[in-house]
This record gives structure tokens, sequence and C-alpha cells, in this order.
DNA sequence: TCATGATATTTTAGGCTTGAAAGATATTCG
DNA sequence: CGAATATCTTTCAAGCCTAAAATATCATGA
């Protein structure tokens, strides 16, 4: 008789199969959306998904934030907004201002163009998601989420820096 | 006067705003335990994430694939798979031969350089999964696992080509 | 004040990624 | 057989992304 996965598991401890199945799985599932979102961003409205969220971002706080804020919420590095937000400034969606206190910041919200633009795919974005998770029911959602929410403080206690 | 965001959700019931929230949960997760291991992997094995995860494709059948069977598993596209096995290939971390029956296509495997770099590697990644997964409970991850694997069935349901 | 260190942004070099087009080879079917 | 179609890979242009260095400004405290 075959040693099964479960004993194999059992007998290295240290390897973490279970550990490095779950983060395949989340990883497949977030690879999956997201090509399936990018694509469709482009084919209908002809943006990527990089501007689409950081336009969401600043939808989100009408009054803007500045690119430092933006870097944060984003979890993408300084120079990459730099260059989103020049490319959306160039296209009218957005608008840079100067700091009212800092001069070494800079503002950035969405225009009057920029809101009715994320208006116009938020809503075809937010129906595709609904349908990608229709087969999920509503108590599977909820447990996901907070699940997903336990795991997100599990990877910020083992980040934090202890210096 | 304005309406606050719990308002507004009661009254918008089409927005899947559940869903959205969702997405966005496990994109965070996700992009977090990316940005990390990427990080580890550039400064103490000076390899970048796309070479790593190709890496492990090989790994895990050492007879090799071909090109296009490595860009379906790693869901990218070819021309990705090209450049990234051009350049392990400079490296001597993989070898590609001539395929036995179809002269379109290329094999690819690692070499024995490759195995030993893999898994020099495959052992700290391990333990990094499992040190960021630390905070949750083996019947949490158990959880998450089936919960991921409904997600991914609704996915791919919903986007099944009708055609 | 003014030196020191921190913060906000930009720049740069290098690498990743896509989608589409092109070339080579396989397969199918009349 | 031969034409039409499909598949495997590469190439290309465009854009995303990072880390590190450089620049400008702010904040702290002797």
């Amino acid at each position: 008789m075959d040693i099964d996965a479960e004993t194999r598991v059992q007998e290295r401890p240290g390897e973490h199969q279970d550990e490095l199945r779950l983060w395949l799985r989340l990883l497949t599932c977030s690879t999956m959306i997201e090509s399936e979102i990018r694509t469709r961003l482009r084919e209908r409205f002809d943006v990527t998904l990089p501007r689409f969220d950081l336009m969401a971002q600043l939808h989100k706080v009408p009054a803007g934030m500045t690119l430092g804020a933006l870097s944060k919420r984003m979890m993408v590095s300084n120079g990459n907004i730099t260059g989103l937000v020049e490319t959306l400034a160039s296209q009218g969606l957005v608008a840079r201002t100067a700091h009212a206190t800092d001069r070494r910041a800079t503002m950035v919200c969405l225009t009057a163009a920029g809101h009715a633009s994320f208006g116009a795919m938020a809503g075809a974005h937010g129906d595709w998601i609904g349908a990608l998770f229709e087969g999920l029911a509503p108590a599977e959602m909820q447990l996901l989420m907070s699940l997903l929410d336990r795991m997100k403080a599990s990877v910020r206690q083992a980040t934090a820096s202890p210096g």
C-alpha cells in the first residue's frame, strides 16, 4: 500500500506542504480574476488595470491625495505612481495640484472627465466581479472574507519589522 | 446633503459591494505575500519570482515539458515564457532540447545545476510561506483551501467560453 | 541658526508582461 | 495529394514594476 500525501506531510513537518498548497491556490484565484478583468477593461474601455485601480482610489476620496498616499494604498512603488499619474494627467483624467502646506508633495484628484470615465467603468466592473463570484453562496463569501482577514493579519504579523 | 457609504450600499443592491470587497481582500493578501517573497528571493538568492516559479514547475516534472505547457501552467503568455527560458538557459539552469515528434515544439527541463539551485531555494521558500501563515490554525487553512477551490470553480464557470 | 535626518517625488536601469503579428510545422479533410 | 486550418514558438511595441540613487523640502534639536 502506498504512502499517501497526508502521511508524507506528517513525516516531513518542516516542508510546510499545506501552507504552500494554500498559497498556490490563493495565487491561482487571484491571477485568474486579474487576467479576466484586465482583458475586459482593455477590450471594452481601452484602459489598463493599474490605471483603473488608480482612478478607483481617487474616486473613493474625491478631495484627492498625495502621490505617496496613492503608492501606499495601491502597494506599489513611488516611481510607478509617478508614471501612471503622468499618463492619466495627459489624458485629462486626473489633475495635479500643489500641496497646501508641503512643497515636496503633490496632490492628485480625478477631473470631472475622470469621474465620468470611472463611473462608466465601475458599473461594468462590479457586474463582472459579481458574475465571477456567482457560484459562491453569501455565507461562503462571508466566511471567505473573515478568513482572508485572518490571513492578512497573519502575514502582517509575520512581516512586521522587528527593528 | 450626503448619504453615507453604508446607506448607499443598501439602496443599490446591484453594485455587488460584497463581491467587490471580497475581491479586494483577496488581492491584498496575494499582493502582500507576493511582494514579501519577491523581495526575499532577490535579497537571499538573487533570483526573480517568475524565474523561481518556472523552475518550480520544471522541478515538479523532471522529464520537462514544452514551452506551451509551461505557459498554460503558469498562466502567462507564450512570449513571456520564451524570455524567461532564454535567461535561465543562459545561466545554465535549464536546458532546451528538440521535441521527439513535433518539430514545432521545444522541450525544457532543469539541468543538474538547476535542480541544485532550486533545491536550495525551495527549502527557504517553504519556511517563509510557513511563517507567513503561522497565525492561521490548521482548521482555518483547510477551510480556506476548500473555499478557494469553490471560488476557483465559480470563476472558471463564469469565464468558460460559451462558444 | 543650522546641521542632521526624515520625507516626497522623480529619474534611471533592468526586468516582467501582454497582445498581436509572423514564421514554421502539424493536422484534417476533400 | 494539396489546401485550409490549427498549433508552437518567436518577435515586437507598448506599458508595468521594482529598487536604488538623486533632488528637493521639511522637521528636529543642539
